[in-house]
DNA sequence: ACTTTTTGTGCAAACGCTTGCAGAAATTAT
DNA sequence: ATAATTTCTGCAAGCGTTTGCACAAAAAGT
C-alpha cells in the first residue's frame, strides 16, 4: 500500500527481500511456508511483505515449478441448470480454498476440447474437473502423462483407465421412478432417453427396463424414444407417444429439461398432466419446483457432486499420492405433482 | 502426437526450433504472427509445430510480457439466475474467441475481492469483467496502474474515474412498470428496493417515485420497503405490506427473485396474485416464465449485457487505445400474468 | 554500381519465481 | 572439547516465453 517498485509497478520477491534484508530465496521460502526459516526472519519478511503489499505472481510461480492455484473446469455448456448447479457446487467449494476456477465450455467443438486441455495442463491449471466429458479418450493420456489430477463428474471413466469419478446411482434412480409409476397403476410407461452415448443415459434406460421386467411387464420398444436430454427432444418424443394407437399413461424422461418438453407437448395436445399422463423427470433442477404442476423427479445431488469433486481434486493436488476414488452418490425420488394413478386417464383402456 | 520432449514431457519452442532448423526466436515470431518472417520459414516452422504437437505455454508467455489469453470475471455469487445469465452471455462470447474465462465469486468476503484482483492483474488475466462490484474503489487504482482493461456490468462506475460500463435503463424500466400498474388502476403500489447501496437499486427506486409523482400521487414512505434483491427480503417486505392498515394493491419488486419472495408471502397469507395483489419484478430471469402465474417483469437484457461486455474487454485487450465506452441497454416491460386491475382486490377500498 | 531501406534471423537479456547445492550457524551427541 | 547433526540462508540455474539489438540478405532508390 505504501511503496511501489519502479519498473513494472509490481512488488516482487526481490523488493521484499531488499526491504527485509534477506535473500530472495528466503522470501520465497517464507511464502511457501518452508520449514527451515528462523521464526525471527520469517516475521521480518512477513512484515516487509505487508508493508509493500506483496502479492505473488502466479505466472512466475507456476512457471518455476510451483502451483498455479487454479483448477480448470470443462463443461459442455452453461445453458441448462444441470450444468449450472454443478458449477455452483464447485464454486462453493473453490471459494473456501486458495484456488481459483477456470471455466470453459466446449459447446459443439470437439477439436477445441482436447486442444484446450493440453493448453491448460501444460500451462495453467493444477487440476481438472470434467463434467460429462464427450471426448475423454482424446486427452486422458495427456492428463496422465502430465500428472495433473482430475475428476470426472457424471461420467464413469473409460475402460482401462482408473480415473477419479463422481457419479450418481442412475440405474437405481430410474428403477425407483419406474417402480413408483408402476405402483401407481401404470403399465404403459413411455421412456425418453438421454444422449444415448452417455453412460448415465444408458444406465437410466437399463434401470427403467429392469423395473418394467421385474414387474412382469413387457418392454415395448415403441415406448422407448431416443432423446438428448434437451427440451426439444422431450417435446418430440411426447408427440410421438401421443400419436401412438395406444399412448402411454405415463412418461419418464431422462432429464428434467426433456420432461419440460414432454409436458409442453402434452399440454399443446390438450391433455392434462397428471390426470391423463403422469410425467417423471430426472435431475431435479431448480426449475422443477417452479413449474406448475411441480415436477416429480429423481433428484441427483448435482451441487454435492460438484462440491465433492472439487474436494477430490484439491486433495489430490495437495497430495498426488492419494488413491483413485470412485464415488457414487444416491439419487432420491422427489414426489411432487406430476404423477397420479391412471384410472381417470383418457388413455387408460378398460382391463 | 508423435514425439515428445524428454524432460518435462512438454514440447517447447526450443524443440520446435530444433526440428525446423531455426532459432527459437523465429519460432516465437511465427507463433505470434510477426510480420518479418519468410513465408518459406514460416511454413517449415508450422509444419514442425504440427509434427511435435506444440502448444504454447501460457505461463511463460505471459510472464515474458505477452498475453495470457484469459479474462477474469468477478461476481458476487452464482446462486441467482441474474448472475448466471450474465455468465452465459460472457461464455457465449468468450467461446468464440481465443480467450478463456477465469471465474471468481467473492461472496461476502470483502478482503478477498481486492486481493484477488491484484493477484490476477499482476499475474493472470489480460482483462476483467466486474458484475455489480461491491468494493470497486479498492482496486480501480490498481487496475488503472496496471493498464488492464476492464468493464463494469450493471454498475455505473465511480466518481472521478471513467470506466467502461454496460448498464440497463433502470430508471426508465422502473418508471414504465409503475406507469403500467397505475394505468391498470393501482394507486397504492408497494415498492421493494434492491441493495440500496447499488446504483441500479437507487435508479429503480427513483423511477418508481417519479412515476408515482408524475401521476399526481403521493409517494408514501410506508409503501417503500428496503430489500436486498434476494428472495427472503421480498418475502419479509410483502409480509410487512400485508400487515399495513391499508395494504397496497400492487407490489413492484426490484428483482424477480424478491418478487418470488413477495408472491410466497402473499400466497401464505391466503391472498391471490394477481386478483388481490398485482406483482411486478425486475430482470426477467428464466424462472419468471416458469412460475405460475408467470411473472410480469421488467426485462433487463442480462445475456446481451454479458456478451457486449465481453466484446468490449476483448476489443480493448487487442487495442488498448480504444476510447472508454458507456453503454446503456434498454429494458422492456414483459407483461405476463401477475398483474390486473385492482377492482376485485380485497384491498381495494371503495372510492 | 552504390547507397539506402526494407526484410528476415539469431543472440541474449529479461519476466518473477522455485529449488538443488553448498556452506555457515546453532544444536546435540560423544 | 570435538565430532556429528540439524537448522538456516544465499547463490545460481532453470522454467518457456517475448523482444530489443545487431547484423545479414534482399529489394529499392539514385
Amino acid at each position: 500500500m505504501t511503496q511501489e517498485n519502479q519498473s513494472t509497478g509490481n512488488v516482487t520477491i526481490v523488493d521484499v527481500a531488499r526491504e527485509a534484508g534477506v535473500s530472495y530465496s528466503t522470501v520465497s521460502r517464507v511464502v511457501n511456508n518452508f520449514k527451515y526459516v528462523k521464526p525471527d526472519t520469517r516475521e521480518r519478511v512477513e512484515a516487509a511483505m505487508d508493508r509493500l503489499g506483496y502479492v505473488a505472481n502466479l505466472k512466475a510461480r507456476s512457471l518455476a515449478g510451483g502451483r498455479s492455484q487454479v483448477v480448470g473446469m470443462l463443461l459442455y455448456e452453461l445453458d441448462t441448470s444441470y450444468h449450472v448447479e454443478i458449477v455452483r457446487g464447485v464454486d462453493a467449494e473453490i471459494t473456501n480454498s486458495e484456488y481459483d476456477l477456470m471455466l470453459s465450455t466446449t459447446h459443439k467443438r470437439r477439436r477445441k476440447e482436447s486442444a484446450y486441455v493440453t493448453q491448460l495442463t501444460q500451462g495453467m491449471v493444477d487440476g481438472f474437473l470434467f463434467v460429462l466429458p464427450r471426448y475423454l479418450e482424446a486427452y486422458t493420456e495427456d492428463l496422465d502423462r502430465q500428472q495433473v489430477p482430475y475428476v470426472l463428474i457424471d461420467h464413469p471413466g473409460i475402460d482401462g483407465i482408473k480415473s477419479n469419478t463422481i457419479t450418481a446411482t442412475n440405474w437405481q434412480g430410474a428403477y425407483d421412478a419406474t417402480q413408483y409409476l408402476i405402483d401407481l397403476g401404470h403399465s404403459r410407461i413411455g421412456f425418453i432417453t438421454g444422449t444415448i452415448e452417455v453412460a448415465s443415459a444408458q444406465e437410466r434406460l437399463a434401470g427403467y427396463q429392469s423395473a418394467i421386467r421385474d414387474n412382469g411387464f413387457f418392454v415395448d420398444p415403441e415406448l422407448i424414444c431416443k432423446g438428448d436430454f434437451l427440451e426439444d427432444s422431450g417435446y418430440e418424443a411426447a408427440k410421438k407417444f401421443l400419436s401412438l394407437a395406444e399412448p402411454p399413461t405415463a412418461i419418464f424422461a431422462s432429464s428434467d429439461v426433456s420432461a419440460f418438453g414432454a409436458i409442453r407437448a402434452i399440454d399443446e395436445a390438450g391433455y392434462l398432466v397428471p390426470q391423463d399422463i403422469s410425467v417423471v423427470g430426472f435431475d431435479d433442477v431448480p426449475e422443477s419446483s417452479y413449474i406448475r404442476p411441480r415436477l416429480t423427479t429423481v433428484r441427483q445431488p448435482l451441487r454435492e457432486m460438484g462440491q465433492l469433486a472439487t474436494r477430490m481434486v484439491l486433495a489430490r493436488i495437495e497430495d498426488p499420492t492419494l488413491p483413485v476414488e470412485q464415488v457414487e452418490l444416491p439419487t432420491v425420488l422427489i414426489i411432487r405433482d406430476t404423477c397420479q394413478s391412471p384410472v381417470d386417464s383418457k388413455f387408460m383402456r378398460a382391463v
